[in-house]
Order: structure tokens, then C-alpha cells, then sequence
RNA sequence: GGGGGUGUAGCUCAGUUGGUUAGAGCGCUGGCCUGUCACGCCAGAGGCCGCGGGUUCGAGUCCCGUCACUCCCGCCA
């Protein structure tokens, strides 16, 4: 980090970085001020370890230099505040510490000053010796950052949202701000409201995306918009997802899916390569439909083999009625080959319930051996079934075969969740290699099971590649498309409806009538009738980039204030109960159990 | 909303079949130490075993409830 250390104007605390203490700096004399880092005391001699957001730099504490500071350097503690100067000196061979980046040196202090004691951390800054619980690391995580991992994970978050700006800077994108303070538009997430005082009974939400209102700035002209703009959804959280986050939005006008995939491209070569990572555009496209067939997801990670396949055909009328009744009700037989993969009993068993788990019926393995299949199922399935099933897979002797059935979705949503999580744990992932991969020819709706309805798998601003068929929304295409890395959901987005007609026509086949569009979303579409440009857009998911980037599996770990996984925040304890005056103000009264936050767990 | 895992010292963890006074490493405090860098050596302090209830002569250990953290499913247009 010592190279990118920004310039550091001299005053009474420091001049010199602590990690750029090195070779121009020797016989010179510096002074550094950061963080006790660690302190060997010696009796008669005591080295301290000084940090600072660019590095560590050993300080020697020697009474031959300087009596007077000697016992400063005894008192010192763990995370006490310093200021010091003295001059740098080159380290004899033999006390070179290759640890840290200004090993060769230290400062022989003459002089120095305490700026702020520290009472004793809960945890160990420099906490090489065991990860520390993440309860703990929230509750104080003004210390938590102050770990140089965190510091760069923060900082890699700075480089690319930097390297967003800049490069769309480039391409003549103007950064606009839309409201916070917004609209409800029920359906999709569940809305974060917020009461309006002067407007007692209505209420704002916090935007679940700026949608809407970049589709305004397209009418409005602007053309090329983007934002690094907070989101907020009211759901449950995950590893990857907190109910306030953030993503780059994009929206063009006068553009079409090549358009703005072309630029997407490039923003993605220019970002990454800025961080280190280089890529090869264009990347390959599958349609959603091949995703789900092969890797029984929407965001299919590509970087590995062992692809759902489809046995249907070989079984169709198999005396085996597991698979034969499935199939006879239109659903269908997948299986994954694993490859040579030897487990014990307990462990099929336990592949079984992991399989249920993610909402199956059932789960068959299966071995190919030399003279059949080894398996539960085998004697159920005749010679011709198994040669069949064996060459469908590909399978040779000792390969381990996962096989389910429901329908086809179903059945290779399962596969493919096993998959997922298989490869990692069985390593099949290789070290090397990125795949970053557009998924588009998504469907433009969906059967809603719960409330047999359509609905927009996109959104309902989403263009249909061509007209739609009323009495067959299942067939219609839309000009969507997702960018998957490595098996995450990075961005997606769609070329937008710019007319009204076609507009209301989708909304009707999702079940919005005239009047009920006009009052939800009667601004866009009055919009949409003074002369909207063509346009569209997409929108990335900054945090889920960024724990990418720096290998991190949670988002937590590069947001500086994050949620926990039920949704507090322990440092601040928010969310909190409200005093009654706050409430009355607003025009609101308590309903249910009001009750105080437990204080202890 | 549902399922799994975890909860013991400031931190990370061990704790046998229910049995006497609950342990370790690190950290912390004091002392010694002039070339360490995860400094070393000696001594010491530190516990509502998440919380509440139950079973028992006896509970960190078993049962019920509850809370917190975490992972997954649902949910996330």
C-alpha cells in the first residue's frame, strides 16, 4: 500500500508515512504518528510498532538516544495514539524483518508524544491467532476496521467504485442523485416506510432501486446516466444480501441489448483490469433456458464441467417406478456424472438428505462399475438402462452419478444447487480462470404458483423481444440480460418499454388494470407519453463486486457498517423503540406488543 | 415463517457417564530483561458456564422455553 500512500503535508504530528520509512529516508530525520501496533519491552530497550493506514514501522526506544523519552516508551500500550520522530536508520543484516514492508529500517526516536491512550481492545488488532467471532467484531467495529485486512478490503471497495466513475466518466455518463425519500410501488421487496410528519397518514418508502426515476432522466434527456446508489429491501438478509446496499446504475437512451452490453464490456475490462484481473471480452451468452437445462440455475457457474443432463429419454418407459411415473406425468429424469469420486455409505446417505433439503423428493447414486451399476436403485433398472444411462453421462468405471426426478425445472434446480455446493467441497473448481458470462433470452413472465398468476420475472418495465401473445405470456421473450461471475448474480438489466401501449398491454398481463397502473405508476407512464427515447440499462450490485474482488464470502466484510444476519446493527443498536412524543408527532400510534429491546441475550 | 449449527474468562476454545475447588492458549496487571519483531522468563488477577424454568441428593453436562450470533430454504418485481 506504501506505493499508493497519497501525498503528506508536513505539521506538528507527522511527515512521514509509517509505511514509507524507507531507503531515501535513511540518516534523515522523520516523525510518524499511528498506532501502537505491538511492544517488545526489553527493560533497557523497547521497540514499538507503529501503524499506520499505509503500513508498520519498527520504533526504537534506546536510553543511549534519548533519556528523556525512554520511560514514554515503557508506558506505552496496545492501540495508544502516537506521535514520535527520530532518525531512520538502516537495520544490521541480521534484525531485518522481511515481515513488513520497512523491515530494512527503523526510527531511533528522540522524540515523541502520547496523543490518546487506549483502554485494552476486547479483541487483538492484529488477531493473526484465531479469527474473531463476528458478533464482537460489529459491536466494535471501529476496531474491527482498523485491521489492516479490513482496511484493504475497504480500500478495494474505494478503487472500484472509482474505477466505475471514471470510466463512465469517459463515456459521457453524468452522475445524477434520485430521492431517498420516495414513492411506495408495492410488488417486488417489501418497502421500508418512512411516516411523513407533515403528511400525517402517508408515508415515503425508500427506493428498492432508482428505476423508475432513471427511466425519467432518459425522458428528461440526460441519455447517459449512472449512480452509486443505496437500496433498500425489506427482507430477510444473507451472506450476500442486507437490507440497505448499494449499486451502480446505469441507464442509456437511444441504445439496444448489443449496446448496451457492448458498453457493459468494456466498463467490466476497464474496472477489472484496474484491480488486477484481466478478462477477455466479449463473454459468451447462454439463454436462460440452456442455463437452467445444463446447470439448473440462472446464474450457472461455468467455470467447471459435471453439467445436468437430461435422462428422460432413456428411461421413458422404464419398469422403475419412481423414475417411469415422473416421467409419465411430463416431468423428467437429470442426473450429474461427479467423476471418479469414492465415499463411504454415511455419505451417500448424507447427500441424500442435502438433496431434500434443497426441496427434493428423493436422490439416487449411482456408481458405474465394470459390470453394471452399483447402487440402491440397480437391480430396478435393466443392462439396457444402465448402458444407456451410462453413456447419456459419459461415465466410465468408478464414477459416482447423482440422479433426480420431478419436473424439469424442479428436478435440475436440485442437481444443480448439489452441484454448486459439491464443487467446492469436492474441489472440482480450478484455481485459475474467471467466468464472467451474460445469461439473456429470459422469459418476460412467470406462473405465480401461490396466486396462479403471471408476473414479470424482470420487472413490469421490461421490453418483450417481440409482441407478446396474450393467451400465451410463457412463450415471450424479453430483452433482459444478467452478468453472471463465477455462479454470482453481479448485474442484470433490460432494455426498458419507452411506449405507452405496449406498456399498459404488459400490465394487463400481469393482472394491473388501467386504473390501478395510473395510481401506482401513472407518473412513469405520463412520462412515457412526452417523447421517450428507446432506452435501457442495467444495474450491478456494488458489494457483492467488491466481496468478490477482495475473497470475501460475505458482504459484511466490505461494508464498513453492515447489518447482522436478523437485521441490527450492535454498535448502534439500531433498530430502537421510540419515545411515545416521537410517534404522536408523527401521527402514529403503537400497535401490538410494543416492548423494550432486551438488553442481554 | 421453517430447518441446521453455535453460545463456558477480554478473545479463541476444551470440559469424559450428571459428581467435590470449571481448564488451556492468547490477551491483561506487576516484576526481571539492551536487538526484539507472535520477544523471553517469573508471579498474579480474571467466570451469572447466554437467560428463565424443570428433573435430580447433586446440572456447564439431561429436559422445556427463550434470546443472540451464524448458515441454508421460503422471501428478495
Amino acid at each position: 500500500m506504501a506505493d499508493r500512500a497519497p501525498f503528506l503535508p508536513e505539521n506538528d504530528y507527522r511527515d512521514t508515512w509509517c509505511g514509507g520509512v524507507l531507503d531515501d529516508l535513511v540518516g534523515k530525520t522523520v516523525r510518524v504518528a499511528g498506532w501502537v501496533n505491538r511492544r517488545r519491552d526489553h527493560g533497557g530497550l523497547v521497540f514499538i510498532d507503529l501503524r499506520d493506514r499505509t503500513g508498520v514501522v519498527q520504533l526504537v526506544f534506546d536510553p543511549a538516544e534519548s533519556s528523556e523519552y525512554f520511560d514514554l516508551g515503557h508506558a506505552l500500550r496496545p492501540e495508544w495514539v502516537l506521535s514520535a520522530e527520530g532518525e531512520v536508520v538502516r537495520r544490521d543484516p541480521e534484525t531485518v524483518n522481511p515481515e513488513i514492508g520497512t523491515g530494512e529500517f527503523e526510527v531511533r526516536v528522540s522524540g515523541a508524544r502520547i496523543l490518546s491512550e487506549a483502554e485494552t481492545p476486547p479483541f487483538e488488532i492484529e488477531g493473526f491467532r484465531a479469527e474473531v467471532g463476528e458478533e464482537a467484531r460489529l459491536r466494535h467495529r471501529y476496531l474491527d476496521l482498523r485491521r489492516p485486512v479490513m482496511q484493504e478490503a475497504i480500500e478495494i471497495r474505494h478503487r472500484l467504485v472509482t474505477e466505475m466513475r471514471s470510466f463512465l466518466d469517459g463515456e459521457g455518463f453524468l452522475e445524477i442523485e434520485t430521492p431517498v425519500l420516495t414513492r411506495s410501488t408495492p410488488e417486488g421487496a417489501r418497502d421500508f416506510l418512512v411516516p411523513s410528519r407533515l403528511h400525517q397518514g402517508s408515508f415515503f418508502a425508500l427506493p428498492q432501486s432508482p428505476q423508475l426515476f432513471k427511466q425519467m432522466l432518459m425522458v428528461a434527456g440526460f441519455e447517459r446516466y449512472f449512480q452509486i446508489a443505496r437500496c433498500f429491501r425489506d427482507e430477510d438478509l444473507r451472506a450476500d444480501r442486507q437490507p440497505d446496499f448499494t449499486q451502480l446504475d446505469i441507464e442509456m437512451s437511444f441504445v439496444g441489448v448489443e449496446d448496451v452490453i457492448g458498453l457493459n464490456e468494456r466498463l467490466m475490462a476497464h474496472v477489472l483490469s484496474g484491480m488486477g484481473v484481466e478478462v477477455e471480452i466479449p463473454f459468451p451468452r447462454i439463454s436462460h433456458d440452456e442455463a437452467i437445462a445444463r446447470f439448473g440455475t440462472d446464474r450457472p457457474d461455468m467455470r467447471f464441467g459435471h453439467e445436468v443432463v437430461d435422462l428422460t429419454e432413456v428411461l421413458r418407459g422404464t419398469e422403475f417406478k419412481a423414475f417411469g411415473g415422473v416421467i409419465e406425468g411430463g416431468g423428467a429424469v437429470v442426473g450429474i456424472n461427479f467423476g471418479p469420486k469414492d465415499l463411504p455409505r454415511a455419505q451417500l446417505d448424507g447427500l441424500i438428505e442435502e438433496a431434500k433439503e434443497l426441496g427434493a423428493k428423493g436422490l439416487v447414486w449411482a456408481y458405474c462399475e465394470d459390470d453394471g451399476w452399483r447402487a440402491p436403485i440397480a437391480k430396478f433398472l435393466s443392462a439396457d438402462e444402465q448402458a444407456g444411462l451410462n453413456e447419456a453421462l459419459g461415465a466410465s468405471e468408478g464414477d459416482l452419478m447423482l440422479v433426480a426426478a420431478d419436473s424439469q425445472a424442479v428436478a435440475a434446480g436440485i442437481l444443480g444447487g448439489l452441484r454448486t455446493r459439491l464443487a467446492e467441497r469436492w474441489d472440482l473448481i480450478p484455481e485459475s480462470g474467471n467466468c464472467l458470462v451474460w445469461v439473456v433470452d429470459w422469459p418476460m413472465f412467470e406462473r405465480d404458483e401461490r396466486t396462479d398468476r403471471w408476473i414479470a420475472l424482470h420487472h413490469p418495465f421490461t421490453s418483450p423481444a417481440s409482441e407478446v401473445d396474450p393467451d400465451d405470456p410463457g412463450s415471450a421473450r424479453a430483452l433482459a440480460y444478467d452478468l453472471v461471475w463465477n455462479g454470482v448474480e453481479l448485474g442484470g438489466g433490460s432494455i426498458r418499454i419507452s411506449e405507452p401501449d405496449l406498456q399498459k398491454e404488459v400490465f394487463a398481463i400481469i393482472g394491473i388494470d388501467e386504473e390501478e397502473a395510473a395510481d401506482r405508476f401513472g407518473f412513469l407512464l405520463e412520462a412515457l407519453r412526452y417523447g421517450a427515447p428507446p432506452h435501457g440499462g442495467i444495474a450491478y450490485g456494488v458489494d457483492r463486486f467488491a466481496a468478490l474482488l477482495a475473497g470475501f464470502d460475505s458482504i459484511r466484510d466490505v461494508i464498513a457498517f453492515p447489518k447482522t444476519a436478523s437485521g441490527n446493527d450492535p454498535l448502534t443498536g439500531a433498530p430502537s423503540p421510540v419515545e411515545e412524543p416521537q410517534l404522536k408527532e408523527l401521527g402514529l400510534a403503537r400497535g401490538g406488543a410494543a416492548r423494550a429491546k432486551p438488553s442481554d441475550g
